[in-house]
DNA sequence: TAATTTTCCGTGTACGGACACGAAATTAAG
DNA sequence: CTTAATTTCGTGTCCGTACACGGAAAATTA
């Protein structure tokens, strides 16, 4: 059987292709008789548009925002996202997709302040965002919403219903994760911690919660380590941090440790400079300097975020919705990828 | 800048779009310089066709062809590349696309044989094929090559150079993957034991390079299990593996036990019954069977080859290349995923 | 030089859908 | 019943590419 197309619907129905179309699209005009026949005609034969003439017949141009961190100083996990989003133009074939970029210092409260002053809600027909600061990102999300403009979180969750979709990891669950290969087969009676170094960790809901379910794993699980302890270095600079982690790993016998986020390399750097052998060492993200660490095996696993599939992800659903009204799912969790140095190279 | 049309093109060389168009698909009847310009000219512009309207201006009807093993007794592996073909064809919008299922008994060679004696070689354009008997199959890629029949291979790789693509995992590097798994923290001074049970050891080449790659990561690592065994129970039934893993679990102290292919769920199944604990267990895929054991904690790792993916990259392949022209990579590797039971939700 | 073939290139249309525009039909107002 | 306002619907054009067809110009032959 042949695809049915508007023309043949319209055949059928003794109407034109244009009050088809108008059925389609609801934009009104029709009697409510013929609306309805043609409703029934479209359900009855199926018919799906064609997506290649419709995307022919579209050609307008899309303006996409996207607002996230930049990279300052030695933050650079937020370069990641920054790759997905060129993937997502290449692969949004045309250049009918423009990207607006509003990159703002995730240290800096008040400079994101100003960029959400300027920003051209009437220019943009979605917004990819990466919310930092809590109170001002829901406020954004609430005039986003006043605008009508759909919003994709990415990165971290906000508990906000003014949002179309998130594109992201369970958190709660990768803490658990890492807990699992942090304490498979580890030996018994030793210590574990857990290094949270975060800019500034009340900024990030998912630091926590990987926190949190790092520890329900043990709460549920036999084997539990002698001590766990957490190290809070959130916004220290190196030396401030081989100092905490001197002292910690002289008080006790840690036998791993797991970092909540991608800053994981420099705890890496620490124990490879003082020689500390047999100490576990879980984090996040595959970064430069994370993977440096992982060859040298002085990195066990690393638990990928994939920030470049989220934003390839994020950007995608945006444009899908935008152009074909096609609503994402409003939760996208994309896995837990578990990284060693013998599989690093298929990532 | 907007993008340049063939009509661009065409108005700056003072020719028409039916030249420029003879130009870019090389169909003659051009004179050499004017020809020339035009390819400059595309050249300099950087003239990209668009999809969209391409696509509906070819609107042929493409058929490809899928040759694969079907599900026969307990082999229920065969039946997750399936979904990756259903994928790709909801992917593979328009029902443009005819799949042309071919499915063979993996243990039958000469229903093997039969089906490519009937072979419709003129009607398909393009082959997705997962190889089980060596020396057909390469016969099979021969006559494809005479053809001019594109195949992209799956699963399993001949080295063969009539194929124009492999979509799958490096069997060797998951072997590598294994051995971390099962050997990371394992107690020392304990043995380990590495189980063949495919249909047919001889068949596959990459059950063969997993198991040499999961015994080089302990030629290359300090750490070493006491004994190092192979267990081959190609095409044994339950009785007989019971037998041989009762034996060998007796006669030596196993910690950890890997598995080389999908069918890990029945030496989970044993070591259950026979209420062996503290024994490590590594195998492929996720299988509902083996999923079931995961979740038990009875299996510690699951390595996805990823089956889905690779019915559907091999399918996107074959139709970018037949409908596009567009050459894929020679060898499409994909991720060793690493599941566990924590993070298996996700996958 | 005229007739014929060959080479080269322009025109036109199809692909399926979106939407602007304006015409016809219906309803409301006078 | 006429005229105006409004609702309902049909026509035509455009999106960019592919390719069939046929015409004009050039080259070849008689």
């Amino acid at each position: 059987m042949p695809k049915v197309r508007i023309k043949d619907i319209a055949e059928i129905a003794n109407v034109s292709m244009g009050t088809v179309d108008r059925v389609i699209h609801k934009r009104g005009e029709v009697s409510p008789k013929t609306r309805e026949k043609i409703q029934k005609l479209l359900e009855d034969f199926d018919y799906k548009p064609d997506i290649a003439a419709r995307s022919l017949a579209m050609k307008r141009d899309i303006h996409l925002a996207v607002v996230m961190p930049k990279v300052v100083n030695d933050h650079t996990f937020w370069e990641l996202p920054q790759q997905g989003i060129q993937q997502a133009l290449d692969a949004l074939d045309h250049d009918q997709v423009t990207i607006h970029r509003f990159y703002f210092d995730q240290l800096d409260r008040l400079g994101f302040s100003a960029i959400l002053e300027t920003f051209p809600y009437g220019k943009m027909e979605g917004v990819l965002f990466a919310p930092v600061f809590r109170e001002e990102s829901i406020e954004f999300l609430e005039r986003c919403a006043e605008e009508n403009l759909p919003v994709v979180l990415f990165n971290s969750l906000l508990d906000t219903p003014a949002v179309r979709s998130y594109v992201g990891q369970d958190a709660y669950h990768s803490g658990y994760v890492a807990a699992k290969l942090i304490s498979y087969g580890m030996e018994q009676g030793r210590d574990l911690a857990i290094v949270n170094m975060s800019a500034r960790k009340d900024h990030y809901a998912h630091i926590i919660e990987r926190e949190r379910g790092f520890r329900a794993y043990f709460a549920s699980s036999e084997s539990h380590p002698k001590h766990m302890i957490s190290i809070d270095l959130n916004g220290a600079d190196d030396l401030l941090l081989k100092e905490k982690l001197s002292e910690i790993c002289s008080s006790y016998d840690i036998a791993g440790l797991f970092v909540t986020n991608s800053r994981v390399h420099k705890v890496a750097r620490f124990l490879s400079e003082t020689k500390r052998e047999r100490v576990r060492l879980v984090g996040y993200d595959l970064l430069p300097e994370n993977i440096e660490f992982l060859k040298q095996d002085r990195i066990d696993f690393l638990l990928s975020q994939k920030p470049e599939e989220q934003a390839f992800q994020g950007l995608n659903s945006l444009y899908n919705l935008v152009v074909f009204n096609r609503e994402p799912a409003p939760r996208q969790w994309l896995p837990i990828d578990i990284i060693t140095r013998e599989n690093l190279a298929y990532y």
